[in-house]
DNA sequence: CCATAAATTGCGTATATACACCTATTCTTG
DNA sequence: CAAGAATAGGTGTATATACGCAATTTATGG
């Protein structure tokens, strides 16, 4: 019993300290706080620029495609795109496979990701200065390191 | 023109490459997605379990006492003890000071936290085994220093 | 050519996240 | 002690995330 708890609480303040999962999504929600703040008047969200910037850069792309870029579910980028359809940054339109959408990036769409991304930038550079060039090189290598071995 | 377009181009492609939020959420629902699948026979998520062991670790806590702990919006947090709540794992009760209140984790929740612990060690082993344990030991330190570099 | 498998997507549901705003309680001070 | 300040918390709204299931369309084997 007594070996039991022990454990039981050796092992949560452990799982408290080192716990990949919990320290990663930790990060994520400081970071895009920062991100969402210095993006805010652009009215384009640190969650949604990945997106629009795939588009334009993929020129017309399918939903299951686009996810794949991004790694994320399918369902999750459907649901995103929504907003930004809305605002009408981007068009989504069935494509010559009936099955499938061609998701492209508006003209208007353009002119914000324009304005968005020297604000990326100062986000960014806020991030990279802070961390040092060494360790924000080391952070984004074992980010994808660690990308690959969840999805092994 | 021409030098604005190339701009916005070779902006976009290092953006995609480089971002640190983006690759932050991306590595995010990888290993949020791993440890959820190993965890599923608990009913248990990987995000309600850190909430679960702070609150065992803290005895009984305020609200706003473990969202610091967790790093977490306090408006989130509310949100998220719900479930937990819902299940019968935590109590939430007006504290002395009625303004308050105290989380605490039930028997329940401490028996569910002793099924959940061998898991998480389980997930854990996988990604820090992926990794190597230089490279875990530098992602932690290296997202601990993401967290102070954003919110400072 | 048709029946069936495969591919692509959407929707229902549930949880996660956080900002703006509101309420209730306690503290502080004149 | 009463009024304003400070503190703790919840709610409305919007977006982010993903699993399971259903629908539509295309590809394929006999």
């Amino acid at each position: 019993m007594a070996k039991k708890a022990l454990s039981m609480l050796s092992k949560s303040q452990e799982a408290a300290a080192t716990c990949v999962c919990f320290n990663l999504r930790k990060a994520s929600r400081a970071v895009t706080q920062l991100y969402d703040g210095i993006l805010q008047e652009t009215g384009v969200r640190a969650t949604q620029t990945p997106i629009l910037i795939a588009s334009y850069l993929a020129g017309e792309v399918t939903v299951s495609h686009l996810a794949d870029t991004l790694v994320m579910d399918r369902t999750t980028l459907t649901r995103n795109l929504k907003p930004l359809e809305d605002q009408g940054l981007i068009t989504v339109k069935t494509g010559n496979d009936r099955r499938t959408k061609a998701i492209a990036l508006t003209s208007q769409g353009k002119a914000v990701l324009t304005r968005v991304l020297p604000l990326w930038e100062k986000a960014q550079k806020q991030i990279v200065g802070g961390l040092g060039n060494d360790r924000f090189k080391s952070l984004l290598a074992e980010l994808s390191a660690a990308v690959s071995v969840a999805r092994s």
